[in-house]
DNA sequence: GCCAACGTTGGC
DNA sequence: GCCAACGTTGGC
């Protein structure tokens, strides 16, 4: 079992819009970036636990815990000529983009960007990297115990 | 809105 | 295969 961090607008699907959706499951759509997607692709398992990350917003950080809960499959929005995400270059037979399913484990404190930086625990953790852009990246488990510990989450 | 950092594209 | 130009990400 492993851990990762995922990257979601709160504009797109926040917290709260992933504990009212369906079964507390959102198929995490809209990866185009290669290295993200082979995360999802060849090394994600069902069970595997996730840092839930509001990015892209005037106060980023980690807003709960979530779980894969699929395996991978062709994300939908690639094949859609309306779509933001649709890419010309896909299609249904040699698909390029795959995606999974992110269950809700549950809501947990904010825990802000700032604060992130702040702890020493958390020193090379990767999404706290010079220029990281990455929306999906592995997290260590000894990162995971001490995001788990500033949470105040039962690790 | 700005801009640093990075990934992708495409000409050569 | 190199690398300049361009587009995107994402914090501030």
């Amino acid at each position: 079992m492993a851990y990762w961090l995922m990257k979601a607008e709160p504009d797109d699907v926040s917290i709260d819009d992933l504990a009212a959706m369906p079964g507390q499951t959102v198929g995490w759509y809209g990866v185009r970036n290669y290295q993200a997607r082979n995360f999802m692709r060849d090394q994600m398992r069902q069970g595997d636990q996730v840092l839930y990350y509001h990015s892209g917003c005037a106060v980023p950080g980690v807003a709960g815990i979530a779980e894969v809960c699929s395996g991978p499959y062709p994300d939908p929005t690639q094949f859609d000529p309306a779509h933001h995400y649709y890419d010309p270059k896909s299609t249904p037979a040699q698909p390029r983009w795959q995606q999974v399913d992110v269950r809700l484990v549950r809501k947990t404190r904010f825990l802000s960007l700032a604060d992130m930086r702040a702890a020493p625990a958390l020193d090379g953790m990767l999404v706290l990297a010079r220029g990281n852009r990455l929306s999906i990246t592995p997290v260590e488990p000894s990162h995971w115990r001490a995001v788990m510990a500033l949470l105040g989450e039962p690790a």
